[in-house]
DNA sequence: ATGATCGTTCGTTTTTTTCTGAATCGACCC
DNA sequence: GGGTCGATTCAGAAAAAAACGAACGATCAT
């Protein structure tokens, strides 16, 4: 019905806090019959008491103590919104506030967002990294304008977000020299003892692999499991072991981390998807983003 | 100055999730004209542009998106007040929610609060048990009425809060029946290399005790520090060591924990602080707790 | 009792908000 | 280019909400 009147729900604020109709009224500068009767209009429409006559005065009564509660944050909101909107910078940059989830491999988070900068100069990204459960409820509280992530958004869920698929990465093994010149030659078979680091079973890229292995009749010793990518590539690079990673990013991964491909994993690949709220007025920069999609990105994403 | 006029907000907000003016205005029954002068008027109010025109639409302004995620809030907790002050139990009971610092002995706490729903039936105690600076957060946001604390706040602080002191308890020490036997002959000195439980520095007891300890001469073992007050008493009960507790507990700390008193602490008293909102309309039940303030308090708390 | 304080209730007035209708402008579609 | 759509602006009229003045009850202090 009516969704609730600020201005009423503002009045019995100020009363509840300074004590008496009479002071609510000298600090609002209205006369007092004017709140006594909004805030009776207020309490028809709880349907609930919010004061009980105590005296000469008033008491809250429960239902006015819980919904003092709820007021108390709602006009603390009201103040820090003027404020934030206020305060907000003078440049119109624009800012694109993206949740990494965990499990994608930063290069890659790095290679999509960063064409994004590259097509308007003016953007200005700010980047948060987390679970994929706390970036989605980032995201519906608009603390966040997109989430790239590795699987879609639970259609059942409810939260209204919706996901765009942005790109599909073939991915291969790596290691640093040494392991790599040992399992190169003969390789998938060549794995049968090779250390193996992986995502945690949280990822749906670990399923994948372990299913290519399978098929390739390799069973390899996973000496280490990550729930986060970067840690993985960190312990990779120490010569740990073998870790997966996608073939596009194969040049940096050289560059970065000295580390060499071993060989590709045939129908294995990571998918990266962008999850966005659902409304029409979408943020320029994630537009830009999710209609990018799945033209050339790999190509694209290794040439950064 | 004028604070924020929710119905504009309220405008805005249903126009940034429908994605047009002509949407919002559909939804909301109300003409065109009147969403769009009313959303230049909160502009103009908040000094800011909320929309940029985009196409024959509009798109969210950098501004917009930091006020859309307050407004997301805002109206989230709106519904939550309404449908929390409409569910709100329908029997009139007086609902007391009260904060228990860690450190206060939580049978003290009992016998204070419970004279209260002695002195007046109607009332339910919902405690809430967490550390000082939480409670009073909480105190703050009016999710609790009062708080049971061993000190005063502190009367600096940017919380708009009031201490009453509640009473003062002389304290002894209390061991299970075998501890009690070999270390009450010759008390104090007897203390000399007894195994006693202390609370953690955190506690204002904690210093006090150790003075005594000085005063008297005594340097005992502390073979345990508790942050909170019960899980001393329990480990005390096992015969862990000596334990302090009030004096004026005794009956109960026989009856429950098993353990006698040794000896008193001259000198050494815990102290009750009922911290509550400042605010002229107060909770019957915070009002009925600090007035019992410092008439016998210890006598009544010992006869519960 | 008496005056002062506080909240409520009635009408009435004032202010604010909204509606109608028409005109303008820019961007998009065909 | 013509037609459509969406947003903006303006005017006057209508409706809704808020505010006020005055009178009334209840409570408390003296």
């Amino acid at each position: 019905m009516t969704p609730l009147n600020f201005k009423h729900l503002h009045y019995f604020w100020v009363v509840a806090h300074e004590g008496s109709i009479t002071r609510a009224a000298g600090r609002l500068g209205v006369a007092v019959q004017t709140i006594s009767g909004q805030l009776s209009l207020l309490e028809r429409q709880l349907g609930k008491a919010l004061f009980t006559s105590q005296g000469r005065g008033l008491a809250l009564s429960e239902a006015g103590r819980a919904a003092l509660g709820y007021a108390d944050r709602i006009f603390e909101l009201g103040d820090a919104l003027v404020e934030a909107v206020r305060g907000s910078d003078n440049d119109n940059a624009l800012r694109l506030r993206a949740g990494i989830s965990d499990g994608i491999p930063k290069l890659l988070a790095y290679g999509l967002l960063s064409r994004v900068t590259a097509m308007n100069g003016n953007v200005r990204l700010i980047c948060d990294e987390s679970e994929f459960e706390d970036l989605l409820a980032d995201l519906a509280l608009h603390r966040l304008d997109v989430v790239l992530t590795d699987r879609p958004a639970p259609v059942g869920g409810n939260l209204k977000v919706f996901s765009t698929h942005l790109g599909e990465f073939a991915t291969g093994l790596f290691a640093n020299a040494e392991l790599a010149a040992r399992y190169r030659p003969g390789f998938p078979h060549s794995l049968a003892d090779a250390p193996l680091l992986l995502p945690t079973r949280h990822h749906a890229l670990r399923h994948h692999i372990e299913r290519w292995c399978e098929r390739n009749g390799v069973r390899p010793n996973v000496v280490g499991e990550f729930e986060d990518s970067a840690l993985m590539t960190t312990f990779g690079r120490g010569g740990l072991g073998i870790f997966p990673a996608p073939l596009a990013l194969a040049g940096q991964i050289a560059a970065q981390l000295d580390a060499q491909p071993i060989g590709a994993l045939d129908g294995v690949s990571e998918q990266i998807y962008a999850i966005s709220n659902e409304r029409r007025i979408r943020h320029p920069a994630v537009e830009l983003l999710c209609a990018s999609g799945s033209a050339g990105e790999a190509a694209a994403v290794a040439g950064v």
